[in-house]
DNA sequence: CACCACTTTGGATCGCCGATCCATCCATGC
DNA sequence: GCATGGATGGATCGGCGATCCAAAGTGGTG
């Protein structure tokens, strides 16, 4: 509750700092810099001039900008996880998860590159523990609930890594989501379509194309696929919540 | 023995000396240091020490960096797209095809981050279409492919996106991936089992972890949830459990 | 209150990168 | 021949991440 620096217009050179430096504060200035510019807006300098400080300052709270972007995407993430609304039914609660993990995305692109670059960060190790148990609540068999749950952590760093591509693509232009896709889609009607039927074809889709639409439509495919995983009973299955067992192997 | 080999078609714009620079010869270069050093190892000082030029004479047939990475994506992913040997199962075919680009990007992980960077780039094109199609031989619903084929392709970069990412943080120590895996499996083996009960018991099978293997699990996963957005046309029923009936809002 | 060891800060500096610019060189057309 | 213009090699620029160090504050001790 010290007086925050925000007074702007002052040109007097501080000799030095009257509320300390934190590693907090470093991160959360580093997210305003990705949310404004981009991946590359985040350089040292830019925190430098925003933070009113030098280099020495933030390496002594920051090993790393590697450190730094990692941070960043853990904080986002977290948040988010403790957001998302619990549900008793798996099949939505999984479905929350997801949507609410694209969301994210969506709201902060450069998180999308962080998450592929080191997915086993704390933060991703409870989207892996919340995907886990819901598809142990989906009576998904154990042998097959780690591919499972690595299948659906990759399609969503997919989606994220694509997310993530278009919208530094769109960086720069300030053009609309929909026109980035109306030029999209001109590109690919353009093409011949004898040698490219089905993307021809798809122009019509592309238009109306709904990326949140899109990512749900592959949410529930998984799903689908997940359901078959179920080991064939011989006791009247679709039941839920009928996880026959509960191993917990020791180690 | 003189050098004039690559006869051009078009002599009027013959080069100066044949076996001289192109933009060909530097695409394969790049692709070397890329293939030896991994990402950050393609540098345009790299590049003139290896082939013993200037940075000027690179300029001249390549515009930028990302110009020669994307080139270097491409050459890669329309060589193993080529190689993919066709079949008339259509899900042994889709199986085929994304094997392929899992070896491809296994074989070379830069071209993952290649990938997701530009993905609407010819060489996915023909990825898309081979998917679009080949799920049209799987009956798939032509309202439904396109989201269909956006699934799959999302699910691929994704994988190739994680792929990339560990043999990025693999370069450097020369340690096997079986060590790596040991190093990971090691670290969650370390998780309070209360709170990550699943990630805990998912060390087992960890240590067991084939990348390949996980991957086709989850193109089956897929395949199968899929092959469920068929039109309930002879087949009975099959009822994906609490599935929403995909009302199709129109507009 | 004086002293000093230690922590925190600010900025000069280094090496490397991508990109630009320009003088030079040489195959070709006149 | 010889001028022309594309192709070439390298000097150079601005910006980056990272390191290093002196100055400025902080707290403990007598």
């Amino acid at each position: 509750m010290a007086k925050r620096a925000e007074a702007e217009k002052e040109p007097s050179r501080a000799p030095r700092r009257t509320d300390s430096l934190s590693r907090e504060l470093i991160v959360r200035t580093a997210i305003e810099l990705l949310d404004d510019g981009g991946e590359k807006a985040l350089t040292l300098r830019a925190l430098t001039v925003r933070l009113r400080t030098g280099y020495g300052a933030i390496y002594h709270h920051v090993t790393d900008k590697g450190d730094l972007l990692t941070a960043a995407t853990d904080d986002i993430i977290t948040r988010v996880l403790a957001e998302v609304v619990p549900d008793t039914d798996p099949r939505q609660a999984l479905r929350r998860v997801a949507v609410g993990l694209f969301d994210a995305i969506d709201a902060h692109p450069w998180v999308g590159a962080g998450l592929s670059r080191e997915p086993w960060r704390p933060a991703m190790l409870n989207f892996y523990e919340s995907i886990g148990r819901l598809l142990e609540a989906l009576a998904v068999p154990e042998r097959a609930r780690f591919d499972a749950a690595g299948t659906l952590v990759n399609y969503v760093l997919g989606v994220a890594a694509q997310n993530a591509a278009n919208a530094r693509d769109r960086a720069g232009d300030d053009t609309d989501k929909a026109a980035f896709l109306e030029n999209a889609a001109a590109r690919w009607a353009e093409l011949d379509p004898a040698r490219y039927p089905f993307v021809h074809a798809a122009v019509t889709q592309l238009r109306e194309h709904d990326d949140r639409k899109q990512f749900l439509a592959g949410i529930d495919i998984f799903l689908t696929g997940i359901t078959a995983l179920r080991p064939p009973t011989t006791a009247p299955d679709t039941a839920p919540g009928t996880a026959p067992q509960h191993p917990t192997p020791n180690r």
